[in-house]
DNA sequence: ACAAACCTATCAACTGATAGATAGCTTAGT
DNA sequence: ACTAAGCTATCTATCAGTTGATAGGTTTGT
């Protein structure tokens, strides 16, 4: 691993856990290995570091997730395989969503780190999106977008409180409300029952 | 106004916006027009400080919301209610809840302020809990316990979401599904329709 | 010869915190 | 009525530490 990517994971920890303000140059540099004035090398500014970092962080996140339609064709839900994406944040890593953090702070983040985390939320709820179009349970699109958002809301979230109460309780209630989602959207947007 | 609470909200719209790091003593004091070692007097420390804030909060809160239980007598909806308090702080606020903010930054935060952020969180799943027993819809203890916490990180995610992508969309979506909560979670816990 | 990747040394700015002084008010003792 | 003591709220001055950033030099691989 190059020491370019060794800071970005070393800045990732500190991040997740803290947020923009949670890691220095020095700290990083002298978890890899080198001296503070050489991350500038890699990163001319601390902006660019993290604005590379929560570009990075979406690219492997949503590489991690695939193809919705696939799942489908598997006979898997999709919309389960995204939920493990956060209990595997909670459970093993431990930490929060990276663009769950940044943006909360997004209010006080310099302009490349907040387009960054922007576009986190834009590509998740246009996978959500296909998801729920391929399971074509629902519809209408204006349904769609709502059951996407919703889920990534839900899951955002129930991943924050949870993580703040060191207890799974709110997660696992989020989770399971997303399971009965499908139905439930569907009886109360426009038919009722 | 005491020179203790000008300090207290002018640290709230910073915290709000970025967060435990997004203060300075000398910021607070220059801006209520004392001097930052002054600021020690009122607060020993920054977490003191912070510790202060979120329980001012929490109480401001948990008191503008009232009791659950008086809504239902009136004819309204207290969840309704509860989520006009979000919505103000999206539109009118144009920030961040206090603890949404710290819970999503607990991991590096000092005990005191996760402590009292743990509080908020616990008080209001309690809040919801009360409410949606008084509209008595559902039954079952652990489907009250189930729909509070949903309605949390729903509003917490959606307003952190919505304030980052700078579009109310997520938001109303969000409390869109919230109404249809009621109706939803009898179908899919237990209950097969 | 050249460039990528690192270094040393240093800067100005900001941070939370402390020590010690002061002015003004309140209270208790005589 | 006067005083001594103590409290509240502020001040000046200063500390040691950290921060992001820069200029310019060195090493290493091709």
């Amino acid at each position: 691993m190059s020491k370019k990517s060794e800071l970005l994971a070393a800045a990732e920890l500190r991040v997740r856990d803290g947020g923009y303000a949670n890691f220095s140059f020095r700290e990083l540099a002298s978890e890899v290995g080198i001296k503070s004035a050489s991350v500038h090398y890699h990163f001319p500014t601390k902006e660019d570091l993290a604005a590379e970092l929560a570009y990075q962080y979406t690219e492997r996140f949503l590489t991690s997730l695939g193809d919705p339609s696939a799942y489908v064709q598997q006979g898997k839900n999709p919309i389960e395989v995204y939920t493990e994406h956060f209990r595997h944040a909670l459970l093993v890593d431990k930490q929060m969503c990276l663009c769950g953090l940044l943006g909360a702070e997004s209010g006080s983040l310099p302009e490349k780190v907040k387009h960054e985390t922007k576009r986190f939320f834009k590509r998740n709820i246009n996978w959500l999106e296909q998801a729920y179009t391929s399971l074509h349970i629902t519809n209408s699109e204006s349904e769609i977008t709502s059951k996407a958002m919703t889920t990534l809301a839900l899951l955002e979230g129930a991943l924050m409180i949870s993580k703040t109460l060191d207890s799974i309780d709110v997660f696992e209630h989020a989770t399971a409300a997303i399971k009965g989602l499908a139905e439930i959207m569907g009886e109360t947007t426009g038919r009722k029952k």
